[in-house]
DNA sequence: CATTTATTCAATAAAATAATTGAATAATTG
DNA sequence: CAATTATTCAATTATTTTATTGAATAAATG
């Protein structure tokens, strides 16, 4: 093999996976089950999108390696094949935070919207014990994994639950991510009840890879 | 701008920059610009691509901000526009090898027959002293920043100058990158002449990421 | 100012790709 | 076996992508 040969190969075989992960919908689908694994109506359901569509969305991802699937009696569960999918995943987001300005001024305005304080970083989080860190994600996303402290609140249970969370504390709600929007929800449904809560923007895999090192 | 609305807007975003990076030929581009700023008719002649088909590659890259272009007299020089460019890349090269074990194989044979021992890596350069390292790319790529302490001979140039290489060190050589033989050819060469050479696989900017932290 | 050189632009044509839908199929469970 | 759930298939449609020309533009040079 000669050397424009063995390039081509290499550069085809990325741009392959590359094409695999360019479509908005799959890029939501790996974004989503970053959270643990999800069959094919969960996800269909999360994105918008019909089931078929979702199926054949996830082959695509499948054929190319990015999601692995496990079948459990009737349903296939969907996760990503590997952490390297989810840092390549986060490397095209920072990317594109970086070069679309217009994004990060959406996501500010939708928290500006809600009435927030300035976001805490995950650097703060450790150095704080006035602090109370809640998981607003569904039950099972948090039992597949959660940052450490966190107590588990599904926003939907959260009106039921007031009585869980301290009043003196400040409350830390954090979802699945920089595009979720459960925990800004959550912060605003606190507040109204006279709670101080803030949203942090770290998922759980993000979490997981800061720690890594 | 209700939920839905929101996540469109950002998996779109997403989308058109990783679309920008999903053809082969821009990959290649990426890549080659990453060791500093070339002008289109260098990028078509490392590609072997036409001028007219680099040009057009690289306004579709300049569209999405992924490239910045500097004019200097007559001739337009291309060069990536942030490090988070280049660690998106590297992000996707990264889990293409881990999801290609065929190209990794590939890489390896190509170094194999080229009769290399396994390479060294960037943790024993730190550790060594009785190595010298050497950079065998262009001269104008090693004037742009190149790892401490190596040496520059670009490939064309080594056979009139063997005399400034020790024979009783290890000679670690590097080049572009990973997909990059310039290294391995000269290697091959200095074998032949009698001197202990290796191919060190880390190119500039992967080294200069990996000092940042 | 005319010429040369590098790059971009515009238009074309070819090719490939791929997104979506609804119906059909297959597998599992009660 | 009926119901549920997931997947595949085929057809349609739309869209995009890409390489190739040759002309246009811009800067430098004689």
């Amino acid at each position: 093999m000669n050397k424009r040969d063995f390039k081509d190969n290499a550069y085809n075989e990325i741009s392959r996976i590359v094409k695999a992960m360019s479509n908005p919908n799959r890029l939501e689908i790996i974004d989503f089950i970053v959270n643990g694994e999800k069959c094919v109506e969960d996800i269909a359901l999360q994105t918008g999108i019909s089931i078929a569509n979702a199926s054949q969305h996830l082959q695509t991802l499948k054929r190319e390696r990015l999601v692995k699937a496990r079948k459990d009696g009737v349903q296939v569960y969907y996760s990503l094949a590997s952490k390297e999918v989810f840092r390549a995943w986060k490397g095209l987001r920072d990317l594109t935070l970086e070069l679309s300005p217009h994004i990060r001024a959406t996501i500010d305005q939708i928290r500006i919207s809600n009435e927030y304080d300035l976001p805490v970083t995950q650097d703060q989080l450790k150095t704080r014990t006035d602090v109370r860190l809640l998981d607003v994600r569904p039950k099972d996303e948090y039992q597949k994994g959660h940052i450490p402290e966190a107590i588990s609140i599904p926003l939907d249970e959260l009106e039921e639950r007031f009585g869980d969370l301290p009043k003196d504390k400040l409350i830390i709600a954090y979802c699945r991510g920089m595009f979720c929007t459960l925990a800004d929800e959550a912060v605003k449904i606190l507040r109204a009840k006279g709670f101080k809560a803030r949203k942090i923007e770290v998922s759980v895999p993000e979490y997981e890879l800061s720690i890594e090192r």
